[in-house]
DNA sequence: TTGTACGCGTTATCAG
DNA sequence: CTGATAACGCGTACAA
């Protein structure tokens, strides 16, 4: 094994090699036609006999761009956002760029305050979810590229997922299997997701005549699922609406250790459809959201972004949501 | 609302402001010992005044130091990772530095291929359970600080779980119940976690005279659990042990479709305690390891590394593992 | 088409 | 303790 001497191969050392300035192999590699083809070939030579990497810091300082995204999320915990992640790093690097990921903790104070420091190492942000108020972010969002994902937010391109509809579709499936009292788990007051699941349910379920009394979970975790069944199971709603699926977790946990069972006595729905949603028994019902799609779709947005193709203000796309039913789903008249 | 211009400010603003020189502000900021306390009082009023945020490309260039580092992960959707995911990014931030997150879903040539041409973008590296083979990584080890994480390296300090006596403590109690035959359904072959846990099953089992079958998920995921729930009960076993707990789910998933009670008819016990190993019915039965506590000290490691106050071929802490038995566990005879 | 020279923002060296 | 100055590696006007 040659202890081969790590050195630090710069842009000179490949134009010594070559037989070039420096200045051209920097053409040469950025833009190949802008140089005669016998040169370019011997400076793609010498780079690769030289194991050359351009600097990133210092290819950032002339430039001014990193080539990093910074993805925030609020909990990387949940399948939905590490799910989204993937699709982000996948597509991010297709164009060359890295993921620099940022957990908040569910916690706006930290979401802006990490927005703030990270700020000039990323070209751009995308935002899942934010929790924290439009007003904190809105400076940066003058500094940075933004694109939030499912958040409507004031003059940021975001790509979000149709959530009303997707409530709409929740609402009319138990209302068709004879419920007619509804109760929903709400997520975070600050996320934009759950204030238009609630709209969606609410639209569908007065339009039945039904009944619809509403939660909030302390926090959109597992955990938070736990604590919140017993206040749900003290009314005498027979079907429960969950903000996601990780929250559905843990009322199904709940649920199953005092004995109720689903959907004999109860139905359960989540939102977002999350691998382990599959998983239990019996399997939980979901709305599907298009998760790879939405990484992928973002990071396009925020590559237009960057390179100009695109305005600051612009496009809102929003994506289709769809119900999974999973194993059987319920008598179609309930009692207690 | 003020549309104030985004300006850059650098030290030389902030110079200008205190009425010092450039040279002044860094060390004031950077060193403060080594300046008059009052040029420092004014140099910190100064910066703050104008919102000063140090350039990173610009001190990565002169230091050779991004003040990132990279966590490489095999698939950060299992939440034995992003939750080390998040204490890597609590202890990191603690140091001043962030975190580059790494999927290499699962891929040997995707990991190295990787950490290639990340390595430069990064102070060092924190490798988790990596699956390529060590002499594809031994060159970039020499170039950057890494450890290891859950993963013995030779010459490379590393944290790891006490993964063979975990895997005895399964054994015990699985033996204890009345068990006879088990069956452990392995990781990926490349994962030292794999090799240790399986040594630990086989030492348990042969000093008891049981008999212990190994079988290999195609991957360990969900899915590769699935995949594998027909194979274990084609056997004679009564018993399972997973590699992991979501390999454990997903056999768990099969179990229940094929009308196998869990631990009525067969018991199953997963490593890794994710949080939603406790959300099944019944619970599934688990070897905890520490998580957070794995994070945090392989960041410091690592920092200890990049600050010379540790020799690279060093230290390798073992963490221990207990057995985390939850819900019933089932009859101590078995029949099927 | 190619080379020279300068600047990006910061830190380190060396006088003072 | 402080200021001027040189470097870090690269991109890019400008000149040739």
């Amino acid at each position: 094994m040659t202890d081969e001497p790590v050195v630090t191969v710069t842009i000179k050392d490949v134009a010594r090699l070559a037989g070039v300035s420096p200045a051209s192999v920097s053409r040469a590699l950025a833009d190949p036609g802008q140089v005669r083809p016998g040169t370019r070939e011997r400076v793609h030579r010498a780079a690769a006999a030289l194991g050359y990497h351009p600097n990133q810091a210092a290819h950032a300082l002339t430039t001014g761009r990193t080539r990093m995204i910074g993805l925030v999320v609020p909990d990387i915990t949940n399948p939905i956002f590490s799910t989204i992640f993937q699709a982000v790093q996948g597509r991010a690097r297709e164009g060359g760029y890295s993921v620099l990921l940022v957990d908040t903790g569910e916690d706006p104070a930290t979401e802006v305050d990490l927005v703030r420091t990270l700020a000039r190492q990323v070209d751009g942000f995308l935002l899942c979810s934010p929790r924290a108020a439009q007003e904190y972010l809105d400076p940066f969002l003058r500094a940075t590229a933004v694109v939030t994902i499912n958040h409507r937010g004031r003059r940021v391109p975001c790509v979000t997922s149709d959530n009303a509809d997707g409530a709409r579709q929740v609402a009319e499936h138990l209302l068709a299997l004879g419920h007619r009292r509804l109760a929903y788990v709400a997520g975070p007051a600050a996320s934009s997701d759950n204030r238009e699941r609630l709209r969606g349910l609410r639209a569908a379920v007065a339009a039945a005549g039904a009944e619809l009394t509403d939660f909030t979970a302390v926090s959109p975790t597992y955990d938070g699922g736990t604590a919140a069944a017993d206040l749900v199971l003290a009314t005498s709603a027979t079907a429960v609406i969950a903000f996601n699926d990780v929250i559905a977790l843990g009322l199904l946990n709940r649920f199953t250790a005092r004995g109720i069972g689903v959907p004999q006595q109860i139905s359960l729905v989540g939102f977002d459809d999350i691998p382990f949603a599959a998983m239990t028994n019996p399997p939980l019902t979901s709305v599907a959201i298009a998760k790879q799609q939405i990484g992928r779709t973002a990071v396009d947005f925020l590559l237009d972004l960057l390179d100009g193709r695109q305005r600051p203000g612009g496009s809102r796309l929003m994506l289709p949501t769809h119900l999974i039913v999973r194993g059987s789903t319920g008598p179609s008249v309930l009692t207690r």
